[in-house]
DNA sequence: TATGCTTTTTAGGCTAATCTAAATAATCTA
DNA sequence: TAGATTATTTAGATTAGCCTAAAAAGCATA
């Protein structure tokens, strides 16, 4: 029944991605990892970590790494529920394109209200997945998601459908858009070159495309 | 066609503030003016006032006051456009009733995008005025709104419009509620007591009240 | 117009969030 | 296992936005 802490928007930021890094809690995230991914200096991912040290979110190992918090898990929870549940407000409702809502969800994620979000969801319709397929948490930050593997490691000539989108960066979306792969595609792949890792996958049945390795590892499927 | 500088959350708060005070622009405004409505020391509004300076919005005269330029009442607008378009979202469409959005819009009104706030005036189909009866400037910054005067300087047994509210504050409309009072309601002022300037109203042709001056000065109407 | 009150600004400090450069700990490798 | 290399932290600055206390400017009025 403790109280969540209140962080800042930065705060609020780097504790998300360290919750995505840590793949869920499930790791130890290094300094440099979220330098990285925040395209920060270590020595300011430093200084960040003794401040969510001391609002009890993570565990921090000076020169080991750190870990979420139990509080920590359900408050990184909440921000990416108000992530997605504006992701799909932003497309559904306000006729975004799926790659032009990650930077604005970036900002609306951090409006503080205790009913907004919840009204938000409602209004919604109470939505199971964001534009890219990422399953959105309930309000005690319960998500439920399926299982799902990166195409890169789909059995050849298995059936799987499109589920979501490890990266969402404009760029690879609207890559995926000229070479017609959309979200619930059924996919298969026909061919797998050992030299490069390229695939050759079919849609739908369909046409066939060639794919890089570096775009079959940012898709994700489920089997069957 | 020089383009519009950008500003930081606290500078767009205190711009508005200014636009406001200075009666769109037409009077000069004082730093202990603008300490009293932010809720700041007079210290902290002369800092702002040299950045704000710097980045062109106002005009500032150490030790006289400041005027908004040309430029600062177009950004100004932008953000009150913001604001009141999100106010309507969030009454119409999220449900939520007219004296709980002012906190949640004075957060919305930063978010940044080109896109966002042209495509949700398009969602709401394009509405007039916000849940207080404020006209809600159109993209260029322009703002259309109808005569209106304070309920308190209506001639007596003259039929009038409620049209806005000045106050939002959550206690204000609260009560405004509780006494039956809704915009679009039709006013008459039956009786006038010189004494403490409160007044008797007829609501709709039809029950009557009993309002303080305070009240009576908070409320805008539009003849006829 | 001198004097005192009010308003405004300045000076100096604090916190959050960032940075660069330097120091130190951990790890890899020969 | 001793260096070398890499990762991380510390030290010291900077900027934005706020504060208090003190100085200065403006004004009111006798
Ligand atoms: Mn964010
Ligand atoms: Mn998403
Ligand atoms: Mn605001
Ligand atoms: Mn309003």
């Amino acid at each position: 029944m403790g109280n969540l802490p209140s962080l800042t928007s930065a705060e609020e930021n780097y504790l998300k991605c360290i919750y995505h890094l840590s793949g869920g809690g499930k790791m130890l995230v290094s300094t440099n990892g979220i330098a990285a991914e925040i395209q920060t200096k270590p020595a300011s991912v430093t200084d960040m970590l003794k401040k969510l040290q001391k609002k009890q979110v993570i565990d921090y190992y000076k020169y080991k790494g750190v870990n979420i918090t139990r509080s920590g898990k359900l408050v990184a929870l909440l921000i990416i529920r108000k992530h997605r549940l504006w992701e799909v407000f932003l497309v559904e409702k306000l006729g975004f394109h799926w790659d032009e809502v990650e930077e604005i969800a970036e900002q609306l994620e951090h409006i503080r209200s205790i009913n907004l979000i919840n009204k938000l969801d409602h209004f919604l319709g109470y939505p199971r997945v964001d534009p890219h397929g990422d399953p959105i948490p309930n309000e005690d930050g319960i998500i439920e998601s399926k299982p799902k593997i990166l195409l890169a490691k789909l059995t050849q000539d298995k059936e799987a459908r499109f589920i979501s989108v490890k990266n969402t960066s404009p760029i690879f979306l609207q890559y995926l858009d000229k070479l017609g792969l959309h979200l619930g595609s059924d996919l298969k792949v026909l061919d797998r070159n050992e030299f490069d890792h390229s695939l050759q996958i079919m849609i739908n049945q369909g046409s066939t495309i060639f794919i890089s390795r570096d775009v079959a590892e940012n898709i994700l499927v489920s089997e069957q």
